[in-house]
DNA sequence: GAGCAACATTTGAAATGTCAAAGGTTTGCC
DNA sequence: GGCAAACCTTTGACATTTCAAATGTTGCTC
């Protein structure tokens, strides 16, 4: 934006501040939060018919499928974003299903770490490979250079987010 | 570096450490979805605190203010984009606390009408206004002309989402 | 006017989600 | 040594979520 238009831009702002500009944040959120149920809910379905997978399987495979030693439950919990609780559960029919393992390290008997089995690596490999795929025919008529502006600004939204939190969620 | 001070945790580490190029998609995906739920958690521990409500709930009781004479349930469903299903529970609890009412109209008797109360419309104007609050606080750091850039661009993923979706479902 | 397809909602099973409280373990400190 | 605080996971109650099947209604066709 040059200064040359800062004059048009000084009238759009008054006009934005005292009327419809109000509201900009709750629109963009309301577009975002569309706009991701879209996206989880066709991802959802493709995992459930190809691979019999739900997405929170998918989210917390990933973590295990990037940590090969595997991850204590409460490491899970934050990377996933999904509460101490619901892990316990996730990982309990994903240990049924035989794709992870439990176990606990003889230093701290306090800890559980989760592992996946050869069958989940196996497994997991070809749904990140399908899924990276999904997300490339969804966006394909967006142009690349949005996208990565996208992810930029999203950056912007979400650094602000984490600075505007109320609880206590800070470390 | 900079976000990894806050409590925000990065679904990111999918892409780590890959090549630049090719999974621009995928990156731009993760950043939305941890970004959303982020935000969606903020919402909801604060509807929770100060309201006493649950997000769903915000959401079809925001729905039901827009259109004052009530929606059919199936109707709640598309504009909520919540199953069926669902909507017949979240209904059920707000008309159990007294903020949504069911009707049948005398037309057709397949349909059911849900309708705020005088009291689930006091309720969610209080509401209404403090989500706005909420979410002008948490995206307080981000330049106004890029909330509405995002806005535009998020418009055109969205865009493209709904046009590749492999489900007979697009409008 | 009987039957059938289309429509709208509910139901039921299984999974995911939150929160708060309870259960073990470890650590630090006197 | 012993105790309390801190740590990690599980449990339990409840709300939300999906899908598929069942239920009930309407409208159309023959």
């Amino acid at each position: 934006m040059t200064e040359s238009e800062s004059a048009t831009v000084d009238l759009e702002i008054i006009v934005q501040g005292t009327q419809e500009g109000k509201k900009q944040e709750l629109r963009l959120w309301l577009r975002m939060l569309s706009t991701t149920k879209l996206i989880s809910q066709e991802i959802r379905r493709r995992l459930r018919n190809e691979f019999g997978a739900t997405l929170p399987q998918f989210d917390l495979m990933a973590q295990l499928y990037r940590e090969r030693d595997g991850l204590r439950l409460g490491e899970l919990s934050k990377r996933t974003m999904v509460t101490n609780g619901n892990v316990t559960g996730l990982v309990e029919r994903l240990e049924t299903d035989g794709l992870v393992l439990r176990a606990t390290p003889d230093g701290d008997r306090r800890v559980t770490v989760a592992k996946l089995t050869a069958r989940g690596e196996t497994l997991f490999s070809a749904m990140a490979a399908a899924h990276e795929g999904w997300l490339r025919d969804m966006m394909a008529d967006v142009d690349p250079a949005i996208i990565s502006e996208l992810w930029q600004d999203i950056g912007a939204v979400k650094s602000s987010v984490s600075n505007h939190l109320s609880g206590a969620d800070f470390d």
